[in-house]
DNA sequence: CTGTTAGCGCTTTCAA
DNA sequence: TTGAAAGCGCTAACAG
């Protein structure tokens, strides 16, 4: 049985293909004997439409591209799923493109999208560069990116508030205590977690607690770099009964340094993390951490995409920040030191 | 600007838009001079050709299907990242569909799927139904399942060999010398986890080692099982030094209480998984495992799909069966009790 | 070497 | 209440 076309049912039923057109889009009052017949013929023959020839007119694929660097990335795997369960419940389909972090790549994917005729796309960029988003806002299609500042360009954005969470981790160490407070950091500042240090800053100054370059070593964000980074520490003399990390990666490191040195966590030393990753829940102690939204954020992207679409409205970009949440787990506890 | 067509191109350039294709598609030899003024109006224009358009008559989407429970679970991602990557490379884009192992959503997908004329479906699927993959296979469409008996349907089947598996897990700590080797299996016997069992029966009978039921508890397949596991088999008072667990989140699980249990690993017991989730590499010891490959697996679900389709070969059915690995990473050692 | 034209499957005016 | 017919953007005979 080859694929069916409406005319073949407009055939078995008698009637125009305009008809049938009508009754599978309710698009037209049909009398109830002639959409009995065509009923009849589709579920005879098993006919479903074709959605792409429906598209050549409509002007509306109800597709939207997704592009990540890497979908097996728990973080963006987390977004993704988040895209299509509300792209479904929207009615829209997701293209999955990875980029694999390859600005080549991106824009291979944003002209295979554009060929497509997808209605919009969520963009989790790679690089700052503008060009490739250019591209789609030029051509009108609906954008909506994360975790990087739309700038002049017209398209929704979606971050989460960086410096708020660093603020909130350090608060919570603060709150329980804690006055000799390291912060393991990234070796850039300009990247999102160096947002994060800014907030861990704030949140000791408006304690009135000091933080010096000395108990803030940098890592490479990965779990490596939180074990020097906590060595550096350990090394330095200097003392402290807590520390934030920037990310999870390096909170766990340095929690494995630690404890090769023979502290126990969380007793002789607390930590927190950043991103909520899955490791966090499972690593020795779990972990005490700030999570982001990644689920929300996709299906944030999807309803403005979605807006976008069947609103027409142009109301200009805009950003979204979503609030960060701390998720207590067991790497914290109260300061026990004696200058508490 | 709004979207541009073929003719706009074909206008613009003074000629007529069967040239235009032609040289898009480079389908007929089109003269230099003609050649340049369409590539230069294209080029001026900024014309990309409308790809579902052509897919009107050419028959093709260069789209394939896929269908997972959930793309957020870790193992799904990697076989979801298999396939994108095999269908780039292959020139096909991947429509992702998360079916929540909810049979309807999986059945909603697949009539979206043969709506949207996709050219193949790479299907995880969640019951043994085999109506949704009836329908696919009755119209033509090429089909790829994971893990689970091809049966009497014509689509290509793709699964591990966990009998295997299960034999090379036992063998290596049979190899490290162990003799009392214990076994943390699933609650039941018909999943692929109970294949596994059954390999690791195989490699202790060939190895004249004797297992009894006393030292093979039972775990729901979560971490927590696992620990429960691990605390049943203390509790036996029967001796073993080594465990071989069907999966790493009861492995991960049983190392917590065997180390709460003041036991060390893998000095005095060792422990080996089997899937190498990610947990696995970052746990306390990082866990040694058998490894089932993923993007593999997702990469050659792509390669049949596209030779069916391209080849249009139906040369039946075919099943293949991919082999585990074993990585070894810290949790296994050679065996030092006395009766070694 | 190039252009005209008939569709691909569907929607939607325009007439009846 | 229904049908004929004109496209949507593109490809590929068919005819120069």
């Amino acid at each position: 049985m080859g694929k069916m076309t409406i005319k073949d049912i407009a055939k078995k039923a008698g009637v125009s293909i305009a008809t049938v057109s009508y009754v599978i889009n309710k698009s037209r009052t049909v009398s109830p004997e002639l959409t009995k017949r065509v009923l009849a013929a589709i579920e005879e023959i098993g006919y479903y439409p074709d959605i792409n020839a429906r598209s050549l007119k409509s002007k509306r694929t109800s597709t939207i591209g997704l592009i990540v660097p890497d979908n097996s990335n728990p973080f963006f795997a987390e977004i993704a799923k988040g895209v299509e369960d509300a792209g479904f419940d929207a009615g829209f389909s997701v293209l999955l493109c990875n980029s694999n972090a390859m600005l080549e790549r991106e824009q291979a994917y944003i002209d295979l999208l554009l060929s497509k005729r997808v209605d919009g796309v969520i963009f989790a960029p790679t690089s700052l560069s503008i060009n490739p988003i250019q591209r789609l806002v030029d051509l009108g299609i609906p954008v909506a990116v994360f975790y990087r500042e739309a700038g002049e360009l017209d398209v929704d954005s979606i971050r989460i508030d960086n410096l708020e969470g660093g603020y909130r981790a350090t608060r919570h160490l603060i709150e329980l205590g804690h006055k000799q407070v390291a912060c393991i950091r990234p070796l850039s500042t300009e990247t999102p977690s160096g947002q994060r240090v800014e907030g861990f800053k704030r949140a000791m100054d408006e304690a009135g607690l000091s933080y010096s370059s000395i108990l803030m070593p940098q890592g490479n964000n990965r779990i490596k770099g939180g074990e020097a980074a906590a060595r550096e520490l350990l090394n330095s003399g200097k003392k402290f009964s807590a520390i934030f990390s920037t990310n999870d990666a390096m909170a766990i490191g340095a929690m494995r340094a630690l404890r090769d040195a023979g502290l126990r966590i969380p007793e002789d030393v607390s930590v927190i993390g950043f991103d909520d990753i899955i490791l966090a829940r499972y690593s020795e102690p779990p972990l005490t951490t700030i999570s982001q939204p990644k689920q929300e954020a996709g299906a944030l992207a999807v309803q403005r995409i979605v807006e976008r679409i069947e609103l027409k409205h142009t109301d200009g970009a805009r950003e979204f920040i979503l609030e960060t949440e701390l998720i207590e787990r067991c790497s914290t506890t109260p300061c026990r030191s004696g200058d508490k």
